[in-house]
DNA sequence: AGCTTATTGATACTGAGTATCAATATAGCA
DNA sequence: TGCTATATTGATACTCAGTATCAATAAGCT
């Protein structure tokens, strides 16, 4: 049996959305897709790029970012603002959710954003603009990283 | 009678907080503060920089981002998050705030984030996180901004 | 006016990507 | 299976948004 992402979803499933978006199925692409179903938690380009080459990966950085923009674009992946601008990513569950991340670990918790569509509705009809896109994101520490030692 | 800033507070006003506060009033901080409160919507520290540049001001790219810091740190500027990643930022209101921004024209409508802190309560007992901080950010096109020509 | 130390600007650097472009590999087709 | 058009790649160099360093300067207390 395939090893199935915590997310629900295989890099199979990933690779065949790909494909059947029309785009090739590279040696990069299959890389990068099969190590983001293995992580955990919230990662930036860096830090799959520097994993990648560790295990002897030929990819290019700019392979990297590209795919990633690829996977954001299909909605496999979300992308996190991060609090110093740089951009985290993690696997996405179906449907729009927001991220509570741990400033520690980098562990994830998906919640949905319940009230904040109402927020919106009613923003959009009291200022007159037309709204195109929001973030909600909190961070913390997860109960686990409380802990000390 | 004294120009007051949209915002409701004078740049005499912020001069007075950072002395207050133990800072020194310095030339540069004394132009970075005159500039924002000249200024409507969203600005980054580079355009920042760049109109003081540009009417013959001395101050240096490192003081203009430590200056925006302390700003910051005394809650008269808010950090805002961009789309790429970058910071925005906007003369603050009193209270806690979050900001409906235009794509367009930068222009800035604040808005209180009325359930969000419900949600976040409910958040912090479901998940065990302890939780820090959060963004709500919202954007979109003004009315304004929306009409043809 | 003198003195302490906060603050500054020049410079060089970093981190997070992005543009360019010739070389290569994929997928559809014969 | 081989051919071909073109999507994709990786190397390189670049940009953008800041940040670290540090000697020179200037605030503001006394």
């Amino acid at each position: 049996m395939e090893r199935v992402s915590y997310r629900g979803r295989t890099a199979q499933d990933t690779l065949n959305h790909l494909r059947e978006t029309g785009l090739r199925i590279t040696e990069p692409r299959v890389e990068v897709v099969e190590e983001i179903h293995g992580r955990q938690g919230l990662f930036t380009g860096e830090q799959l790029y520097g994993d990648l080459r560790e295990r002897g990966s030929g990819v290019g950085r700019a392979t990297i970012f590209r795919t990633i923009d690829v996977l954001v674009e299909l909605e496999i992946l979300d992308r996190v603002h991060q609090p110093d601008g740089a951009h985290g990513y993690v696997l996405r569950s179906p449907g729009h959710r927001h991220h509570l991340v741990c400033s520690a670990c980098g562990d994830v918790v998906e919640f949905q954003g319940c009230n904040v569509g109402d927020l919106i509705d009613d923003l959009a009809t009291r200022t007159d603009f037309r709204i195109e896109g929001h973030w909600l994101e909190i961070f913390g520490t997860c109960g686990r990283c409380q802990q000390p030692g």
